[in-house]
RNA sequence: GCCCCCAUCGUCUAGCGGCCUAGGAUGUCACCCUUUCAAGGUGAAGACACGGGUUCGAGUCCCGUUGGGGGUACCA
């Protein structure tokens, strides 16, 4: 039974600006969205900021362009607005203070005084005895007049979660169902750190408050803190989201979690890992996020091929497989070249005069490009294969073939040269230079030769192509033209008496 | 160590007690088509981790084992 959600729905993903987007991110924004989109709700961006030593000076706008490129948009943000924010964490810090203040009033929490080097200490010990690591919630069992004490002297603070010391928290998720813990092993959490910022656990409930977040998708990383944040909702008395907890995504070989670099295929490929590294790579989008989209998720009907606006339809949060994903990189290729395969040839066309340019061509015309694509789109893995595939009909001068290549299995230098020479004489013959009289004129003269059509074919290609794989030989000498066709075998002709 | 999550072809997945001699996709391998290369077509190999229950009946429910993943910070 699908999910129906009593309040309206607005989903965040909140990522840190540690860097630029990371596929599994990516993944984690698009899921979140695409339950937004589905119910018609909103879909917000929060910047979790709340780790001064780890900002790297670029991130946000590396994030926003990732998501932006994926076609995930906002509604609400950090550069758009909107009437819950701020949405940056660093900017919000009075909400976090007022509300750490409230759990110390209300007994939910407590200050700290602790320093780093006793903590240390105490971890050593419980190790040393075999006992669960974590704070000893010394400071929580103070008396008024030692906390008093520690303030008079100034000593730096940090506030604590008063966590349950017993019984058991179950909770709800959308994905896994129920979950319990036992109390006992949920930590004194810091939740105001002494710089005077929110960790994450106290802001990030503040903020889904706040912000009237109405589902938290994130990552089953965070399933073990789930009970504290259980119990810090029931510590401020405010409605719990729904939460979903989504499965990671694991390297290729399935060992670990995907890494934010150096990832390969068991066969040795790299794998991108950064949304920018796809872009760079050549990827469509759309074709990214429709293989993101298969994991963990199912489209249903035996379809893997979708838009998104067909999965925004049809996604259900409660199908969502629980279980951890290798990441399926072989699948994104397949994905890729069925994108370019099922556009139309115009789009496909328009879309191949950037790599060319880049790859430092000359495209004179669109119209050269439109007739270009119908021949390679079926070719195409990436768009800017183009340059392999057809390069050849920019490149100024012509670079031929070595006359080694011209040489057809069974053939040699003679035989190949009276072929070029006999098709010079019958091609310039040839007024209508269509394929379908070039091929009606070259298959006759294969006969008459006593050629295979792949030999007879085959001088011709890589004569007028310079390549030994190339487009459809006689639509690529139409396109070409007559003279240049003409010039090319004359010189390759020419070039195989070097051989002789 | 402790806590939590997970477990169907190599991989991504369908399956929510009988429709399963387990379906799709990808990848791999054949064959067909063929003007090279692709694309396309056909086909093949390929999985319910294991052990107990529950049930007339289990891939599907329960327990355990094993395996994998995650967490265990004044990081998110």
């Amino acid at each position: 039974m699908a999910h129906i959600p009593d309040r309206p729905v607005r989903t965040r993903f909140a990522p840190s600006p540690t860097g630029s987007l990371h596929i599994g991110g990516a993944r984690t924004a698009l899921f979140s969205w695409l339950l937004a989109k589905h119910y018609d709700g909103k879909f917000i961006l929060r910047i979790e900021d709340t780790d001064r030593t780890r900002y790297v000076e670029g991130s946000l706008e590396e994030l926003l362009d990732g998501l932006r490129w994926l076609g995930i948009t906002w509604d609400e943000g950090p550069d758009v607005g909107g009437s819950y924010g701020p949405y940056t964490q660093s900017e919000r810090l009075e909400h976090y203070h007022k509300w750490a203040a409230w759990l110390v009033e209300n007994d939910k929490a407590y200050r700290c005084y602790c320093t780093a080097e006793r903590l240390a200490q105490v971890n050593e010990e419980k190790k040393k005895r075999g006992e669960q690591l974590g704070y000893d919630r010394h400071c929580r069992y103070l008396t008024p007049e030692e906390r008093a004490q520690r303030e008079a002297e100034g000593l730096s603070s940090v506030v604590r979660l008063k966590a349950p010391l017993d019984g058991q928290t179950t909770v709800h998720d959308l994905i896994h169902g129920e979950i319990t813990f036992d109390n006992s092993t949920i930590q004194d959490a810091v939740l105001l750190k002494s710089d005077g910022f929110p960790t994450y656990h106290l802001a990030v409930i503040v903020d889904d408050h706040l912000m009237e977040i109405s589902h938290v998708t994130r990552s089953s990383e965070w399933l073990p803190s789930l009970p504290l944040h259980v119990t810090l909702w029931n510590a401020f008395g405010w409605q719990m989201p729904y939460y979903a907890h989504l499965p990671v995504i694991l390297n290729p070989n399935g060992k670990g979690k995907m890494s934010k670099r150096e990832v390969f295929m068991p066969d040795g490929t790299q794998v991108p890992t950064l949304v920018r590294d796809y872009k760079a790579a050549g990827y469509i989008p759309e074709a990214v996020v429709n293989f993101l989209t298969n994991i963990g998720w199912n489209f249903g009907d035996d379809r893997e091929v979708f838009t998104v606006e067909e999965s925004i339809e049809r996604f259900d949060i409660t199908k969502v497989n629980p279980a951890n994903a290798a990441f399926p990189f072989d699948k994104l290729n397949w994905l890729n070249a069925t994108y370019i395969q099922n556009m139309p040839t115009d789009v496909l066309a328009a879309h191949l005069r950037q790599p060319l340019e880049e790859a430092g061509l000359t495209v004179d015309s669109d119209e050269t490009l439109r007739r270009i694509a119908p021949l390679v789109q079926e070719r195409l893995k990436f768009y800017k294969d183009i340059v392999d595939w057809a390069g050849f009909f920019f490149r100024e001068p012509f670079v031929a073939a070595p006359p080694e290549d011209l040489i057809q299995k069974k053939m040699d230098a003679e035989s190949t040269a009276q072929a070029l020479e006999r098709a010079y004489e019958v091609l310039s013959q040839i007024d209508d230079f269509t394929h379908e009289r070039l091929l009606e004129k070259m298959d006759a003269l294969a006969t008459e030769l006593g050629l295979k059509r792949g030999q007879m074919f085959g001088v011709l290609r890589v004569a007028v192509t310079g390549q030994r794989v190339a487009p459809p030989i006689f639509e690529t000498m139409e396109i070409i033209g007559k003279d240049k066709c003409l010039t090319r075998i004359q010189q390759a002709a020419e070039s195989l008496k070097q051989l002789t």
